[in-house]
RNA sequence: GCGAGGAUGGCGGAACUGGCAGACGCGCUGGGCUUAGAACCCAGUGGGUAACACCGUAGGGGUUCGACUCCCCUUCCUCGCACCA
């Protein structure tokens, strides 16, 4: 008889069970501890890929655990469904965005109901449905109200041939994506959210972030970019005024040669006015202007600039400073002037060299000495002040503080400190997103949208070209209205708010999806918020996970929630990467148009050898992607499942491999035929503390029990699936080597320890679970099942085998009763006729590690 | 350039606080079952040797009775930020 798991017909019954007894609704249920696990939801782009199957299959595993563990969960799942693509398909397709994504959605949700996943699906949500941005657009304008939402001028890309913003993602190398003319700069007014309003808290809460990635909370850190330094003010010469600088080294202030400010500097019109340089500057102004930030990188760091003509005076030397403009200095950052100090820095040192400029050197560094005309490149290293009047011979650390005092006692400058943060700007001239609920009035001006009159409804009958400004701009049903204040004519916001803004606050929303009296019913919230585990992708360690702690810091200060983080823990899993072929004339091929001879691949084109790539991300364009829809058909959703947890823990990328998958099949087939075969012999009732006279038996729960340990400590303790699933394959390879038999010790034993099995894998398996736990004649679902316990004392091993070591290496080994003494051990041990001939010179230290290890020292 | 992480068999990966390096899986080899194959089961599998010895965690040095693990230097790889003054 051919004993075979057959997933096509298990995984069916289940799923279809598990959805009539809804056993994954979550309610309050204030006598258990809640858990909250939270995978980030999926933009509905088409199908899911299998870096959502691992994500979601990491999230699942989580949630069934900690419920095992006694905790009353919830695990939702929703779309993050506003967003460009949408509108692409609009242009190339001329599917409407709305339907496009409604249809992806139920696709993309009939494949993860498929892979078993423990979502409460009467919480789904999707962020293009009114009811919910219609409290995106009441939190914009509270925001407003608080002076934490506004508008300012602000640059966009152009591009003059689409006629139409650009996204960033939408500039390939200063290019526009679909034309591919050159990608101009335009300045348009905008919205912004004041996200520096929390710069310090983001700064300092990092460090109560202990369920974080270092890493993770070392780049929001970056990304805050917390300088300490001052502000000094540098005189012009003709006595009109003054530039003021900031930097991080006043302790170079002794070595400052020149002046150097950003091209949008607003100074720079005055300071040439009149000057022979002055159609020189403007010009060069001028040509600065219309390049990106993206050209302004591929400028391959040639650093140039032009002379303004005037002069300022180094407050300290006195020296006369010729003012330049520079393309390296940022007017966002900082003042947008810099004191160049190049004998320091290395930018103004090779700006000097370039412009021939003075360099003064005043750090000295203890072990040579430097001189301006031998210097090839800036010293900016710590050192010794020389060249600095009274400050000479201090260490640069010690004179920046006496240099910051000196500034500002005689009123020269003061400490400041400056953050690379800048506010959010959240305006896009898109269709698919969440209209701004603004209106203007020739009369009153800009006029916010009444409460009561949201949400305010993204129009449906729109004609999306990929053309224009925002399509939005030409539905005049849409923009023609009638001012709230006034009742006179008035225009709406044609901009739609940034995606992110959505993903800011979904997980809140998942507390009470269909609460139509606010944002959120206050008691579901404090209940299941905050987060206790978010599981995603590191990709989205800056933006998301930035935006979305300042969302509930706001929402906290607007009196709505009392909580200060919105996500305990955090894992980001790494990435499903495949190797990739490339044929000199075809370009990527996928694996089957490859053919291998004696280790190398050829093309089956051109029969050309290909490039076998690096194992790098799945990737539609570079050909090296898995359909899990083929995955689930070939093998069903258990091994699916399975092949993701085991193949590598899940914070490291996971090298895709048919043979690993096969491997994972197996498995389950293994277990699948244990169980059959001692199925007439197996004993319902059994325990695993049972005192059993027959050694094999008692062996049996031993390993039984020291499973238990380790899956727990593994998966639960550090979500090690990888290991823990290891841990119950060493167990069934265990029972493989027991022989059928009718003693009813080892049957009991036995017993136990498959049933022990079948729990164990649930989380990770739960079809075949389920169905082995029913044939064991249980009639309720695992899912309300416990996790098993495992008794410390019955994983003690009877016998211990103890390593002998001689200085250090490896001896021998010696299986010894666990009841001896280490005394009594060590006299066996050198009884030994090999060891006492490493002995016979004497002895000078014996090291035990308990239970283990012995080392002699001779 | 700065910051972080990493390098272990043919491959993915174990070894948690220093204590048997290579668990588990894949692949490979041999055997069993079979008319044959697939599937399955058993055994072996870092290098080296007839067997020991010995050599092995990127390379070099150090601390220690003992180092994949701790410290210093070097090389390479991955990721993040990237003209932030």
């Amino acid at each position: 008889m051919e004993v075979r798991y057959n997933p096509h017909e298990i995984e069916p019954k289940w799923l279809k069970r598990w959805e009539e007894e809804k056993i994954y609704r979550s309610e309050i249920d204030r006598s258990k501890p809640k858990y909250y696990v939270l995978e980030m939801f999926p933009y509905p782009s088409g199908k899911i890929h299998m870096g959502h199957v691992r994500n979601y299959t990491i999230g699942d595993v989580v949630a069934r655990l900690k419920k095992m563990e006694g905790y009353n969960i919830i695990h939702p799942m929703g779309w993050d469904a506003f967003g460009l693509p949408a509108e692409n398909a609009a242009i190339d397709k001329g599917v409407h965005p709305a339907k496009w994504t409604y249809e992806n959605i139920n696709f993309m949700k009939s494949q993860l109901k498929r892979l078993g996943f423990s979502y409460d699906w009467d919480r789904e949500i999707a962020t293009c449905r009114p009811e919910y941005y219609k409290w995106e657009q009441l939190i914009f304008l509270k925001m407003l109200e608080k002076g934490l939402a506004y508008k300012k001028r602000s640059s966009v890309n152009w591009c003059n041939s689409c006629n139409t913003v650009l996204a960033n993602e939408q500039v390939e190398g200063g290019e526009c994506w679909r034309c591919g003319s050159r990608v101009e700069i335009k300045e348009l007014e905008q919205w912004f959210f004041k996200i520096t309003a929390y710069t310090e808290e983001l700064l300092s809460y990092c460090d109560k972030l202990t369920g974080w990635p270092e890493k993770v909370i070392l780049m929001q850190k970056n990304w805050i970019g917390k300088s300490y330094g001052c502000e000094i003010k540098f005189p012009l010469e003709d006595g009109s005024g003054h530039i003021t600088v900031f930097t991080t080294r006043q302790d170079t202030l002794f070595g400052a040669t020149f002046m150097s400010l950003a091209p949008e500097h607003p100074l720079i019109p005055e300071l040439c006015k009149g000057k022979k340089e002055e159609e020189a500057v403007l010009k060069y102004v001028e040509k600065s202007k219309n390049l990106t930030a993206v050209q302004r990188q591929m400028a391959e760091y040639e650093k140039e600039g032009v002379f303004t003509g005037s002069y300022c005076i180094n407050p300290v030397t006195g020296w006369k400073m010729p003012i330049y403009i520079a393309n390296f200095v940022l007017m966002e950052y900082g003042t947008g002037a810099v004191m160049a100090v190049p004998a320091h820095d290395e930018r103004d040192f090779q700006f000097a060299k370039k412009y021939n400029l003075p360099i003064v050197v005043v750090i000295q560094p203890k072990e040579r000495q430097l001189s301006a005309e031998s210097l090839a490149e800036a010293y900016t290293e710590q050192g010794y002040l020389v060249n600095s009047g009274e400050f000479n011979g201090l260490f640069n650390e010690e004179a920046k503080e006496k240099i910051a005092d000196y500034l500002e006692d005689k009123g020269l400058g003061k400490r400041t400190i400056n953050y690379r943060l800048r506010d959010w700007g959240i305006s896009r001239q898109r269709y698919w997103g969440a209209p701004i609920p603004i209106i203007y009035c020739d009369k009153c001006g800009m006029v916010p949208v009444p409460e009561k009159d949201l949400p305010v409804v993204l129009p449906e009958n729109v004609n999306i070209t990929g053309k224009g400004g925002s399509p939005l701009a030409d539905v005049p049903e849409f923009v023609n209205t009638v001012c709230p204040r006034c009742g006179g004519k008035a225009r709406r916001d044609t901009d739609t708010m940034d995606t992110f803004v959505e993903s800011s606050w979904y997980f809140i929303r998942f507390a009470s999806p269909r609460y139509e009296q606010g944002m959120f019913n206050k008691e579901e919230v404090d209940y299941w918020l905050p987060v206790d585990q978010y599981i995603g992708g590191v990709e989205h360690a800056i933006l998301h996970l930035l935006y979305s702690r300042f969302y509930v810091k706001v929402l906290r200060d607007l009196g709505m929630l009392n909580f200060d983080e919105p996500f305990i823990n955090l894992l980001t899993q790494g990435m499903v990467c495949m190797e990739s072929y490339k044929c000199n004339e075809h370009n990527y091929l996928f694996p089957e148009e490859v053919l291998e001879r004696d280790g190398r691949f050829f093309c089956k084109k051109c029969d050309k050898e290909v490039l076998v790539g690096r194992v790098e991300k799945m990737s539609k364009s570079k050909k090296n992607v898995v359909d899990p829809d083929d995955l689930v058909k070939n093998y069903g959703a258990d091994t699916l499942r399975l092949f993701c947890l085991f193949a590598a823990p899940p914070e490291k990328d996971l090298d895709w491999s048919e043979r690993g998958v096969e491997g994972c099949n197996r498995f389950i087939q293994r277990i699948w035929r244990l169980y059959h075969q001692w199925e007439p012999k197996l004993i319902q009732s059994v325990n695993g503390d049972e005192i059993l006279d027959n050694r094999i038996a008692r062996d049996i729960l031993r390993m039984a029990h020291k499973t238990i340990k380790r899956v727990i400590e593994d998966a639960l303790k550090r979500f090690h699936f990888n290991t823990a699933i290891s841990a119950v394959m060493e167990l069934v390879n265990y029972l493989y080597n027991i022989e059928l038999t009718e003693d009813i010790e080892i049957r009991k034993a036995v017993s136990f320890a498959i049933k022990q099995i079948v729990i164990l894998m649930y989380p990770f398996t739960p079809f075949l679970s389920e169905e082995l736990w029913e044939k064991m004649g249980n009639k309720r679902s695992l899912f309300y099942e416990k996790l098993p316990t495992y008794k410390e004392a019955m994983t003690a091993d009877e016998v211990l085998t103890i390593v002998v070591q001689i200085n250090g290496k490896v001896r021998g080994r010696f299986d010894l009763s666990a009841s001896l003494s280490e005394n009594e051990m060590e006299r066996l041990i050198l009884a030994d006729e090999k060891i006492s001939q490493y002995t016979k010179d004497g002895i000078k230290k014996i090291i035990w590690v308990p239970k283990k290890l012995v080392n002699i020292i001779v």
